[in-house]
DNA sequence: ATTTCATATCGCCATATGGCGATATAGCAA
DNA sequence: TTGCTATATCGCCATATGGCGATATGAAAT
């Protein structure tokens, strides 16, 4: 059988399980968030760096990466005196890539429908 | 070459492409709105049908449809007098199911170590 | 036209959240 | 010790968001 495409008929969730979800996914729904994470999946990096390359303040970076830390997406390894920070869970890379392809593809359709209604 | 996994070097996002999946995953971050995608999931259903069967106000259902609607997750179709919604992109059922399969294996793992902790 | 049903929208309130400046903490240096 | 550096935390404010009751809209039935 077809390893792909969920072939389950979606069971019913429970609202403990919605619950967890959506934490899960409110972790992804921030800008500054999304930035911090695609600045780690170049490269790890201190929180210093994380403040510098974001151009957000230093107590909202902390607090953003406490967050993420909760979520179980971002590790800290202390290093001396710094903090260096990494992505702990893959399914950030796949989850985010997923919905870049997905956006570029929105924008292609878009752009394509734009362009024959000029026509 | 492998089909899986981005390997892609991750690219720097602009502000306005974080914006925008920030706003898409903002969509997935509210158990209420992932009980009606759920529901969804299950079969196409009115919005009365959705009322009844998630236990939440009418305005409320309606509002968070419309995100939804916005965020190109859900579609509506008119049958007469009502609307029949349904899952307008399967990245919806993807990424659920992606998170769903994390979150089970985090919770394997943690009763796995509880146990060994026990002995 | 009037009524009725299904849905959308509005106004309000309570809470949650992000950003900011200030302060606390913890590890290293002198 | 004292001080310096890196990070975390606190208090505050402004805004955003979810839920609720009431109302508006719009299509079908009478």
């Amino acid at each position: 059988m077809s390893k792909k495409k969920s072939a389950a008929p979606a069971k019913q969730l429970s609202d403990a399980a919605l619950e967890l979800i959506a934490t899960r996914f409110r972790a992804l729904s921030e800008p500054m968030r999304l930035r911090l994470l695609n600045l780690l999946m170049q490269s790890e990096q201190t929180v210093g760096q994380l403040v510098e390359a974001s151009g957000s303040g230093q107590a909202n970076v902390s607090k953003h990466l406490a967050l993420l830390r909760e979520a179980g997406m971002v590790g800290v390894r202390k290093e001396g005196l710094t903090s260096v920070c990494f992505i702990a869970d893959p399914i950030v890379n796949e989850l985010c890539d997923m919905m870049c392809c997905r956006l570029r593809e929105e924008m292609e359709g878009k752009a394509r429908s734009l362009a024959s209604g000029l026509g």
